[in-house]
DNA sequence: ATTTTTCTTAAGGTTTATTTAAGTTTTGCT
DNA sequence: AGCAAAACTTAAATAAACCTTAAGAAAAAT
């Protein structure tokens, strides 16, 4: 999941980059409206955390130009501001969500799991598919309900095709789902990783559609 | 819109319900675990605020019940509890919002109009002849709802056909759909394809016309 | 700083899709 | 009917996609 921080304190948007891609995120940051701007021009930012106290210019004006060209993008906006009218203000133009600093990180990933639900149109936060078990927010996957360790990238890898259960993913769906931008993947990385969740699942659970892409479930 | 609104404290439940209705919704009003289940069978409710206080039991039974049965139903969860745990909890298992009182109740307007602004409409890429159905974008087709599984080349034939359905498409047409610029065919590849679909598929789904082309559907 | 785990790369092997080509059947025409 | 053109069928050859493995690089944990 492709996430744009906006933030200008560098030490608040340093260590919530990192624990927000620990979180499974992929997180393009900035510190400014104008780059904001550039940014969201890119239309696989896939969710907003928006920093209202900007130094170019207010955020507001952010979220009014989010909401006139992208009016599906989540948006979570953190703010030192705590008026009640602030808050009304900006759901009222859009945003999904309203955290006032300072806040408990737990309580933004709270926040974005239930934003990005929306996105991927997920009830709660796990999903079953046969006989094994994804908690997206606990991170955790369990196969008859015995734990299976799955490092970082397999379980993203996994949980893009839980979300998409039965719908078909291409190998560059898959690797946009994984990568920030930028990054590029010159290998068979997916394949690899595909393989190597065959072997720690069910075998048949993951199929392949050759020269299409890979589905779980529903079939 | 309707709003059922689970609150145990009259004097606050009292005081919402106006506002609420002032607000424009139709309001339900209900103080216990066991009646607000009652009013969950009627279809008719389209919003849910869930007080977690409730006298009867632990209404995040009421919000787990609720995600079970309508998972499409936005809630929005009252509370004193404060802690974070208990939001991260609540907003995990599917609460569109979380409001810790005392809190505004303009705050809770906007909220209610975030949540209710989602009526999400998820638009199907299926196209239908006789008794095939094809996804174009999960890749799909089946047959009186059985899956039929097609290599690339041949899904992207059909789909071609399907696209233009009742229309007669030429052999060079539909190579020209099939095939980048410039990439030459010496050869019968399409009559080829064209009969390994039959033989999935209905035999007389896609009908030859001599000399023109092919044919699916409306005639 | 060291060890362990995870991630990426690349090469070779396997499977499956696609194309080719040759033989066969169907169709429409005279 | 007899002929030629077009389309169908089949099977083999080729090509593409994917799988597997293992080793080294990077990242994380100790």
């Amino acid at each position: 999941m492709h996430l744009l921080l906006v933030e200008d304190d560098k030490l608040v948007a340093e260590g919530l980059c990192r624990s927000l891609r620990q979180q499974g995120y992929s997180v393009e940051h900035c510190a400014s409206i104008k780059s904001a701007m550039q940014w969201l021009e890119n239309d696989e930012i896939e969710l907003l955390v928006l920093d209202l106290g900007l130094p170019d210019g207010d955020g507001i004006d952010v979220l009014k130009h989010v909401k006139k060209h992208r009016p599906n993008l989540p948006v979570v906006i953190l703010t030192a501001r705590g008026s009640i009218d602030d808050k009304v203000q900006g759901l009222d133009l859009g945003a999904d969500d309203y955290l006032a600093k300072p806040f408990d990180p737990a309580e933004l990933f709270a926040r974005l799991r239930v934003a990005s639900r929306r996105v991927t149109h997920a009830q709660s936060s796990t999903i079953n598919v046969a006989n094994v078990e994804m908690d997206t927010s606990a991170f955790t996957v369990t196969l008859d309900q015995e734990p299976v360790n799955l490092p970082r990238k397999e379980f993203m890898l996994l949980k893009a095709l839980f979300e998409n259960q039965g719908r078909v993913l291409s190998k560059q769906q898959l690797e946009s789902k994984l990568y920030e931008w930028g990054e590029e993947v010159g290998s068979n990385t997916i394949e690899v990783h595909i393989h190597h969740l065959r072997k720690k699942l069910p075998k048949d659970l993951i199929k392949t559609l050759r020269g299409i892409g890979y589905v779980v479930g529903k079939r």
